[in-house]
DNA sequence: ACCCCGATCGTA
DNA sequence: ACGATCGGGGTT
């Protein structure tokens, strides 16, 4: 019931991988929650990733191995939590975009910039193997959530691809 | 050196 | 609908 995602479960197609995220816990120091919203970013042909336009310093992460925090730092204010995903040079990741907190007061961190304000999860966080962490990890819930299917959030490009997978809200006091 | 823009969020 | 706020990346 808590046992610690290992790599192989982040080498897989990207889909796969922020479908099979959600309900799994995600654990930062003393900081336990439930993933409730994902997003991929697949490639240099998808326009959306930051990969697209080719590899640069803050990119790098994106290229190498799968199980690796990728943290960036958005509109000069807000960090964002991805996962790497896949093999080691295709450039791929889940944006984790939604947390429910297993300890009381029950916080829904629902948006991206919140989740890791919350946290405090910043860019020193980014580049960290969460497959081999002890304070930062990924871990298997043993349950499979019900979860909607959308376009992304706040992008200009890429918004024909659906690759944004949401727990319902009535779903999520349902399991957890 | 300069400019544009962004995987967001809170307020209006 | 809009402003805050600043680093990444491209261009001069």
């Amino acid at each position: 019931m808590s046992l610690k995602i290992a790599q192989d479960f982040f080498n897989r197609p990207t889909l796969d991988v922020a479908q099979n995220l959600l309900g799994q816990s995600l654990v930062f120091g003393d900081y336990r929650g439930v993933i409730t919203e994902t997003e991929a970013y697949i490639g240099k042909d998808d326009p959306a990733c930051h990969a697209t336009k080719g590899q640069t310093p803050r990119t790098r992460v994106m290229f190498g191995p799968p199980g690796y925090s990728y943290i960036y730092l958005i509109y000069g204010m807000y960090h964002c939590l991805n996962i790497v995903t896949e093999q080691e040079g295709f450039p791929a990741a889940v944006l984790i975009r939604g947390l429910y907190l297993m300890e009381a007061p029950f916080t829904h961190l629902n948006g991206p910039g919140k989740l890791c304000r919350h946290l405090r999860l910043t860019k020193d966080h980014n580049n960290i193997n969460i497959c081999t962490s002890e304070n930062f990890y990924l871990c298997h819930s043993g349950i499979s959530p019900p979860f909607l299917t959308t376009s992304r959030i706040g992008i200009k490009v890429g918004t024909d691809r659906l690759w944004r997978f949401v727990v319902q809200e009535k779903d999520l006091k349902k399991i957890f």
